[in-house]
DNA sequence: CTACGTGCAAAGCTTTTGCATGGAA
DNA sequence: TTCCATGCAAAAGCTTTGCACGTAG
Protein backbone atom coordinates (compact mmCIF):
# COMPACT_ATOMS: atom_id res chain seq x y z
CA UNK A 1 0.00 0.00 0.00
CA UNK A 2 2.39 2.43 -0.90
CA UNK A 3 0.51 5.05 -3.39
CA UNK A 4 -1.95 6.21 -1.76
CA UNK A 5 -1.70 8.35 1.23
CA UNK A 6 -3.38 8.09 4.80
CA UNK A 7 -6.44 10.46 5.70
CA UNK A 8 -6.67 11.45 9.04
CA UNK A 9 -8.99 10.28 11.25
CA UNK A 10 -11.14 12.14 13.88
CA UNK A 11 -11.98 8.91 15.87
CA UNK A 12 -9.20 6.40 16.16
CA UNK A 13 -10.14 2.98 14.83
CA UNK A 14 -10.39 1.25 18.37
CA UNK A 15 -12.83 3.91 19.49
CA UNK A 16 -14.97 3.12 16.28
CA UNK A 17 -14.76 -0.22 16.68
CA UNK A 18 -15.77 -0.06 20.47
CA UNK A 19 -18.76 2.06 19.63
CA UNK A 20 -19.53 -0.69 17.29
CA UNK A 21 -19.39 -3.54 19.76
CA UNK A 22 -21.53 -0.69 22.37
CA UNK A 23 -24.57 -1.41 19.92
CA UNK A 24 -24.25 -5.38 19.53
CA UNK A 25 -23.82 -5.10 23.64
CA UNK A 26 -20.50 -6.68 23.21
CA UNK A 27 -17.29 -5.65 24.80
CA UNK A 28 -14.25 -4.84 23.76
CA UNK A 29 -12.14 -7.20 25.42
CA UNK A 30 -8.14 -7.17 25.87
CA UNK A 31 -7.95 -9.23 23.00
CA UNK A 32 -10.02 -7.42 20.25
CA UNK A 33 -8.20 -4.59 21.57
CA UNK A 34 -4.92 -6.09 20.52
CA UNK A 35 -5.85 -6.93 17.09
CA UNK A 36 -7.13 -3.68 16.35
CA UNK A 37 -4.08 -2.42 17.30
CA UNK A 38 -1.88 -4.91 14.89
CA UNK A 39 -3.97 -4.13 12.31
CA UNK A 40 -4.26 -0.81 12.36
CA UNK A 41 -0.09 -0.58 13.33
CA UNK A 42 0.86 -0.82 9.71
CA UNK A 43 -1.33 -0.25 6.24
CA UNK A 44 -0.53 -3.37 4.56
CA UNK A 45 -2.57 -5.63 3.13
CA UNK A 46 -2.78 -9.30 5.08
CA UNK A 47 -4.64 -12.23 6.00
CA UNK A 48 -6.01 -13.90 9.10
CA UNK A 49 -2.70 -16.01 9.84
CA UNK A 50 -0.58 -13.34 10.06
CA UNK A 51 -2.14 -12.19 13.02
CA UNK A 52 -2.80 -16.00 14.60
CA UNK A 53 1.05 -16.22 14.26
CA UNK A 54 2.15 -12.88 15.49
CA UNK A 55 -0.45 -12.81 18.03
CA UNK A 56 -1.01 -16.53 19.52
CA UNK A 57 2.60 -17.10 20.98
CA UNK A 58 3.22 -13.37 21.44
CA UNK A 59 5.88 -13.06 24.77
CA UNK A 60 4.96 -9.34 25.70
CA UNK A 61 1.30 -8.57 25.49
CA UNK A 62 -1.97 -9.74 25.12
CA UNK A 63 -2.60 -13.10 23.37
CA UNK A 64 -5.28 -14.25 21.12
CA UNK A 65 -5.96 -17.38 19.58
CA UNK A 66 -6.40 -18.50 16.37
CA UNK A 67 -10.44 -18.57 16.75
CA UNK A 68 -10.67 -14.81 18.52
CA UNK A 69 -8.22 -13.82 15.43
CA UNK A 70 -10.92 -14.75 13.21
CA UNK A 71 -13.56 -13.96 14.97
CA UNK A 72 -12.48 -10.75 15.48
CA UNK A 73 -11.27 -10.02 11.74
CA UNK A 74 -15.41 -10.82 11.18
CA UNK A 75 -16.73 -8.19 13.73
CA UNK A 76 -14.06 -5.49 11.82
CA UNK A 77 -15.40 -5.80 8.75
CA UNK A 78 -18.74 -5.91 9.89
CA UNK A 79 -17.85 -2.66 11.67
CA UNK A 80 -16.75 -1.17 8.45
CA UNK A 81 -13.28 -0.93 9.73
CA UNK A 82 -11.48 -3.37 7.04
CA UNK A 83 -12.72 -5.14 4.32
CA UNK A 84 -11.61 -8.48 2.05
CA UNK A 85 -9.80 -7.12 -0.68
CA UNK A 86 -9.02 -10.58 -2.72
CA UNK A 87 -7.96 -14.17 -2.29
CA UNK A 88 -4.35 -15.23 -2.68
CA UNK A 89 -3.54 -18.68 -1.96
CA UNK A 90 -6.82 -19.48 -0.75
CA UNK A 91 -6.77 -17.02 2.35
CA UNK A 92 -8.90 -13.61 1.90
CA UNK A 93 -6.79 -10.79 1.98
CA UNK A 94 -8.14 -7.63 4.46
CA UNK A 95 -7.08 -4.42 3.99
CA UNK A 96 -8.24 -1.16 6.01
CA UNK A 97 -11.48 0.36 4.75
CA UNK A 98 -11.62 3.06 7.55
CA UNK A 99 -8.96 6.30 6.95
CA UNK A 100 -8.16 5.42 3.84
CA UNK A 101 -9.23 6.64 0.29
CA UNK A 102 -10.88 4.42 -1.82
CA UNK A 103 -9.13 2.27 -4.29
CA UNK A 104 -9.16 -0.96 -5.99
CA UNK A 105 -6.38 -3.20 -6.89
CA UNK A 106 -4.37 -4.49 -10.04
CA UNK A 107 -3.09 -7.72 -8.78
CA UNK A 108 -0.29 -9.79 -11.07
CA UNK A 109 -0.54 -13.46 -11.78
CA UNK A 110 3.51 -13.84 -11.53
CA UNK A 111 4.44 -11.96 -8.30
CA UNK A 112 1.72 -11.49 -6.49
CA UNK A 113 1.95 -8.07 -5.98
CA UNK A 114 -1.03 -5.99 -5.35
CA UNK A 115 -1.02 -2.45 -7.04
CA UNK A 116 -3.53 -0.20 -5.58
CA UNK A 117 -5.60 2.76 -7.77
CA UNK A 118 -8.07 5.38 -6.83
CA UNK A 119 -11.38 4.04 -8.23
CA UNK A 120 -13.72 7.39 -8.49
CA UNK A 121 -14.05 6.98 -11.98
CA UNK A 122 -14.84 3.26 -11.92
CA UNK A 123 -17.13 4.43 -8.29
CA UNK A 124 -18.97 6.86 -10.48
CA UNK A 125 -19.85 4.62 -12.85
CA UNK A 126 -20.91 2.13 -10.38
CA UNK A 127 -23.13 4.53 -8.64
CA UNK A 128 -25.18 4.88 -12.14
CA UNK A 129 -25.28 1.76 -12.77
CA UNK A 130 -26.81 0.70 -9.52
CA UNK A 131 -29.11 3.29 -9.81
CA UNK A 132 -30.62 1.67 -12.97
CA UNK A 133 -31.50 -0.94 -11.30
CA UNK A 134 -32.75 0.13 -8.17
CA UNK A 135 -29.97 -1.59 -6.13
CA UNK A 136 -28.45 0.07 -2.85
CA UNK A 137 -25.14 0.02 -3.20
CA UNK A 138 -23.00 -1.38 0.14
CA UNK A 139 -19.37 -1.63 -1.16
CA UNK A 140 -17.83 -3.68 -3.82
CA UNK A 141 -14.50 -6.00 -4.36
CA UNK A 142 -12.77 -5.56 -7.87
CA UNK A 143 -9.77 -7.56 -9.07
CA UNK A 144 -7.61 -6.43 -11.93
CA UNK A 145 -5.57 -9.60 -13.25
CA UNK A 146 -2.69 -9.15 -15.21
CA UNK A 147 1.00 -9.32 -15.12
CA UNK A 148 2.58 -5.91 -13.60
CA UNK A 149 5.13 -3.88 -15.44
CA UNK A 150 8.16 -5.29 -13.38
CA UNK A 151 6.98 -8.85 -14.58
CA UNK A 152 6.82 -8.60 -18.21
CA UNK A 153 9.75 -6.40 -18.53
CA UNK A 154 12.40 -9.10 -20.05
CA UNK A 155 15.31 -9.92 -17.54
CA UNK A 156 17.85 -7.33 -18.01
CA UNK A 157 21.37 -7.43 -17.02
CA UNK A 158 22.55 -5.94 -13.90
CA UNK A 159 25.14 -3.41 -15.85
CA UNK A 160 23.31 -2.11 -18.72
CA UNK A 161 26.56 -0.98 -19.76
CA UNK A 162 27.71 -3.56 -21.03
CA UNK A 163 24.61 -3.68 -23.26
CA UNK A 164 26.14 -0.98 -25.33
CA UNK A 165 29.39 -2.29 -26.44
CA UNK B 1 -28.67 -14.27 -16.65
CA UNK B 2 -31.57 -12.72 -17.84
CA UNK B 3 -30.79 -9.13 -19.15
CA UNK B 4 -28.12 -9.79 -21.61
CA UNK B 5 -28.95 -11.56 -25.16
CA UNK B 6 -26.31 -14.27 -25.62
CA UNK B 7 -24.62 -13.54 -29.11
CA UNK B 8 -24.17 -16.04 -32.22
CA UNK B 9 -20.65 -17.50 -32.03
CA UNK B 10 -19.71 -19.13 -35.02
CA UNK B 11 -17.25 -21.78 -33.32
CA UNK B 12 -19.25 -23.93 -31.05
CA UNK B 13 -17.85 -23.94 -28.09
CA UNK B 14 -16.56 -27.88 -27.92
CA UNK B 15 -14.87 -27.24 -31.27
CA UNK B 16 -13.10 -24.16 -29.53
CA UNK B 17 -11.88 -26.47 -26.59
CA UNK B 18 -11.19 -29.06 -28.68
CA UNK B 19 -8.62 -26.95 -30.29
CA UNK B 20 -7.63 -25.34 -27.17
CA UNK B 21 -6.91 -29.11 -25.77
CA UNK B 22 -5.16 -29.94 -29.05
CA UNK B 23 -2.59 -27.04 -28.42
CA UNK B 24 -1.98 -28.22 -25.36
CA UNK B 25 -1.51 -32.01 -26.75
CA UNK B 26 -4.43 -33.11 -24.72
CA UNK B 27 -7.59 -34.95 -25.99
CA UNK B 28 -11.62 -34.28 -25.70
CA UNK B 29 -12.90 -37.31 -23.64
CA UNK B 30 -15.70 -38.20 -24.24
CA UNK B 31 -15.84 -36.57 -19.82
CA UNK B 32 -14.75 -33.61 -21.05
CA UNK B 33 -17.73 -33.45 -24.04
CA UNK B 34 -20.29 -34.39 -21.41
CA UNK B 35 -19.04 -31.33 -18.81
CA UNK B 36 -18.91 -28.90 -21.52
CA UNK B 37 -21.91 -29.72 -23.23
CA UNK B 38 -23.91 -29.50 -19.55
CA UNK B 39 -22.12 -26.05 -18.76
CA UNK B 40 -22.83 -24.68 -22.50
CA UNK B 41 -26.58 -26.00 -21.97
CA UNK B 42 -28.05 -23.17 -20.56
CA UNK B 43 -26.55 -19.24 -18.89
CA UNK B 44 -27.36 -20.08 -15.54
CA UNK B 45 -24.39 -19.44 -12.92
CA UNK B 46 -22.96 -22.66 -11.46
CA UNK B 47 -20.59 -23.98 -9.03
CA UNK B 48 -18.27 -27.25 -9.57
CA UNK B 49 -20.58 -28.85 -7.24
CA UNK B 50 -23.38 -28.68 -9.62
CA UNK B 51 -22.06 -30.98 -12.11
CA UNK B 52 -20.59 -33.51 -9.60
CA UNK B 53 -23.94 -33.93 -8.37
CA UNK B 54 -25.41 -34.16 -11.93
CA UNK B 55 -22.27 -36.38 -13.79
CA UNK B 56 -21.09 -38.11 -11.18
CA UNK B 57 -24.14 -41.11 -10.90
CA UNK B 58 -26.14 -39.96 -14.06
CA UNK B 59 -27.91 -42.96 -15.34
CA UNK B 60 -28.30 -41.91 -19.57
CA UNK B 61 -24.62 -40.68 -21.07
CA UNK B 62 -21.36 -40.76 -20.39
CA UNK B 63 -20.48 -39.91 -16.33
CA UNK B 64 -17.61 -37.41 -14.82
CA UNK B 65 -16.08 -37.97 -11.39
CA UNK B 66 -15.50 -35.30 -8.76
CA UNK B 67 -12.23 -34.67 -10.00
CA UNK B 68 -12.50 -34.81 -13.63
CA UNK B 69 -15.29 -31.86 -12.89
CA UNK B 70 -13.07 -29.76 -11.21
CA UNK B 71 -10.15 -30.48 -13.58
CA UNK B 72 -11.94 -29.69 -16.72
CA UNK B 73 -13.23 -26.41 -15.31
CA UNK B 74 -9.92 -25.30 -14.27
CA UNK B 75 -9.16 -26.48 -18.14
CA UNK B 76 -12.36 -23.89 -19.02
CA UNK B 77 -11.40 -21.42 -17.53
CA UNK B 78 -7.67 -21.76 -18.95
CA UNK B 79 -9.54 -21.79 -22.26
CA UNK B 80 -11.16 -18.99 -22.02
CA UNK B 81 -14.86 -20.39 -22.28
CA UNK B 82 -15.74 -19.68 -18.37
CA UNK B 83 -14.68 -17.47 -15.78
CA UNK B 84 -15.38 -17.15 -12.23
CA UNK B 85 -17.18 -14.30 -11.31
CA UNK B 86 -17.85 -14.61 -7.48
CA UNK B 87 -17.87 -16.93 -4.19
CA UNK B 88 -21.18 -17.55 -2.82
CA UNK B 89 -21.24 -20.09 0.08
CA UNK B 90 -17.32 -20.96 -0.33
CA UNK B 91 -17.23 -22.26 -3.78
CA UNK B 92 -16.33 -20.52 -6.66
CA UNK B 93 -19.07 -19.44 -9.57
CA UNK B 94 -18.56 -18.99 -13.04
CA UNK B 95 -20.25 -18.04 -15.74
CA UNK B 96 -19.77 -18.23 -19.60
CA UNK B 97 -17.08 -16.30 -21.07
CA UNK B 98 -17.65 -16.86 -24.51
CA UNK B 99 -20.34 -16.12 -26.53
CA UNK B 100 -21.79 -13.79 -24.15
CA UNK B 101 -21.18 -9.78 -24.09
CA UNK B 102 -19.16 -8.72 -21.19
CA UNK B 103 -20.43 -7.83 -18.38
CA UNK B 104 -19.96 -7.65 -14.11
CA UNK B 105 -22.66 -8.14 -11.30
CA UNK B 106 -24.61 -6.62 -8.28
CA UNK B 107 -24.76 -9.19 -5.70
CA UNK B 108 -27.64 -8.79 -3.52
CA UNK B 109 -26.75 -9.62 0.06
CA UNK B 110 -30.21 -10.66 0.86
CA UNK B 111 -31.18 -13.17 -1.68
CA UNK B 112 -28.39 -13.67 -3.18
CA UNK B 113 -29.50 -12.72 -6.62
CA UNK B 114 -26.68 -11.58 -9.45
CA UNK B 115 -27.74 -9.09 -11.30
CA UNK B 116 -25.73 -9.06 -14.33
CA UNK B 117 -24.43 -5.24 -16.28
CA UNK B 118 -23.28 -4.47 -19.23
CA UNK B 119 -19.20 -3.25 -18.65
CA UNK B 120 -17.97 -0.46 -21.40
CA UNK B 121 -17.62 2.01 -19.02
CA UNK B 122 -15.91 0.21 -16.17
CA UNK B 123 -13.74 -2.07 -19.01
CA UNK B 124 -12.59 1.59 -20.42
CA UNK B 125 -11.78 3.27 -16.91
CA UNK B 126 -9.65 -0.09 -16.19
CA UNK B 127 -7.96 0.65 -19.35
CA UNK B 128 -6.79 3.38 -18.97
CA UNK B 129 -5.59 2.53 -15.29
CA UNK B 130 -4.13 -0.66 -16.94
CA UNK B 131 -2.17 1.82 -19.14
CA UNK B 132 -0.42 4.10 -16.63
CA UNK B 133 0.64 1.63 -14.57
CA UNK B 134 2.14 -0.60 -17.44
CA UNK B 135 0.29 -3.39 -16.38
CA UNK B 136 -0.65 -6.02 -18.92
CA UNK B 137 -4.24 -6.82 -17.71
CA UNK B 138 -6.04 -9.75 -18.96
CA UNK B 139 -9.31 -9.84 -17.11
CA UNK B 140 -11.50 -8.81 -13.83
CA UNK B 141 -13.55 -9.73 -11.71
CA UNK B 142 -16.40 -7.35 -9.99
CA UNK B 143 -18.49 -8.03 -7.37
CA UNK B 144 -20.97 -5.14 -6.31
CA UNK B 145 -22.36 -5.53 -3.24
CA UNK B 146 -25.85 -4.35 -1.73
CA UNK B 147 -29.42 -4.79 -1.68
CA UNK B 148 -31.91 -5.45 -4.70
CA UNK B 149 -34.79 -3.56 -5.48
CA UNK B 150 -36.63 -6.62 -4.43
CA UNK B 151 -35.94 -7.36 -1.45
CA UNK B 152 -35.47 -3.57 -0.46
CA UNK B 153 -38.81 -2.46 -1.19
CA UNK B 154 -40.96 -3.11 1.59
CA UNK B 155 -42.98 -5.97 1.73
CA UNK B 156 -46.08 -5.53 0.35
CA UNK B 157 -50.09 -7.21 -0.13
CA UNK B 158 -50.68 -9.15 -3.46
CA UNK B 159 -53.84 -7.33 -4.39
CA UNK B 160 -52.54 -3.83 -4.46
CA UNK B 161 -56.26 -2.92 -4.95
CA UNK B 162 -56.71 -3.08 -1.00
CA UNK B 163 -54.22 -0.49 -0.39
CA UNK B 164 -56.19 2.09 -2.74
CA UNK B 165 -59.55 1.85 -0.02
C1' DC C 1 -25.76 -14.30 38.99
C1' DT C 2 -25.94 -13.76 34.09
C1' DA C 3 -24.17 -13.01 29.84
C1' DC C 4 -20.43 -12.48 27.03
C1' DG C 5 -15.55 -14.13 25.56
C1' DT C 6 -11.73 -17.09 25.10
C1' DG C 7 -9.10 -21.13 23.93
C1' DC C 8 -8.71 -25.65 22.52
C1' DA C 9 -9.58 -29.21 19.64
C1' DA C 10 -12.42 -31.15 16.45
C1' DA C 11 -15.26 -30.70 12.63
C1' DG C 12 -16.63 -28.76 8.08
C1' DC C 13 -15.93 -27.42 3.47
C1' DT C 14 -14.33 -27.07 -0.94
C1' DT C 15 -10.63 -28.15 -3.88
C1' DT C 16 -6.33 -30.64 -4.94
C1' DT C 17 -3.37 -34.62 -5.41
C1' DG C 18 -1.21 -39.42 -5.47
C1' DC C 19 -1.69 -43.57 -7.47
C1' DA C 20 -3.19 -47.56 -9.97
C1' DT C 21 -5.89 -48.77 -13.79
C1' DG C 22 -7.53 -48.17 -18.59
C1' DG C 23 -7.52 -46.69 -23.25
C1' DA C 24 -6.37 -43.97 -27.44
C1' DA C 25 -2.79 -43.23 -31.00
C1' DT D 1 4.23 -48.92 -26.20
C1' DT D 2 3.69 -44.61 -24.58
C1' DC D 3 1.12 -40.99 -22.89
C1' DC D 4 -2.84 -39.00 -21.43
C1' DA D 5 -7.16 -39.48 -18.43
C1' DT D 6 -10.12 -41.22 -15.09
C1' DG D 7 -11.73 -42.44 -10.54
C1' DC D 8 -11.16 -43.27 -5.93
C1' DA D 9 -9.79 -42.05 -1.65
C1' DA D 10 -6.98 -39.45 1.01
C1' DA D 11 -4.80 -35.09 1.81
C1' DA D 12 -4.62 -30.23 2.22
C1' DG D 13 -5.89 -25.89 3.82
C1' DC D 14 -8.50 -22.33 5.58
C1' DT D 15 -12.31 -21.23 8.50
C1' DT D 16 -15.99 -22.35 11.68
C1' DT D 17 -18.01 -24.39 15.75
C1' DG D 18 -19.06 -26.92 20.23
C1' DC D 19 -17.98 -26.82 24.71
C1' DA D 20 -16.12 -25.93 29.24
C1' DC D 21 -14.15 -22.55 31.79
C1' DG D 22 -13.40 -17.58 33.13
C1' DT D 23 -14.65 -13.12 34.17
C1' DA D 24 -16.64 -8.52 33.67
C1' DG D 25 -20.66 -6.03 35.25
Amino acid sequence: MSELTAMPVAVPPVDKFREFLLTKGMRLTPEREAIVDAVYASHEHFDADVWVEKLERRKGGPRASRSTVYRTLSLLEEAGLIRKVARSNDREVYEHDYGYPQHDHLICKKCGDMIEFPNELIAEALELVAAEHGFRMSGHRLEVEGICANCSRPPQRLHRKLDMI
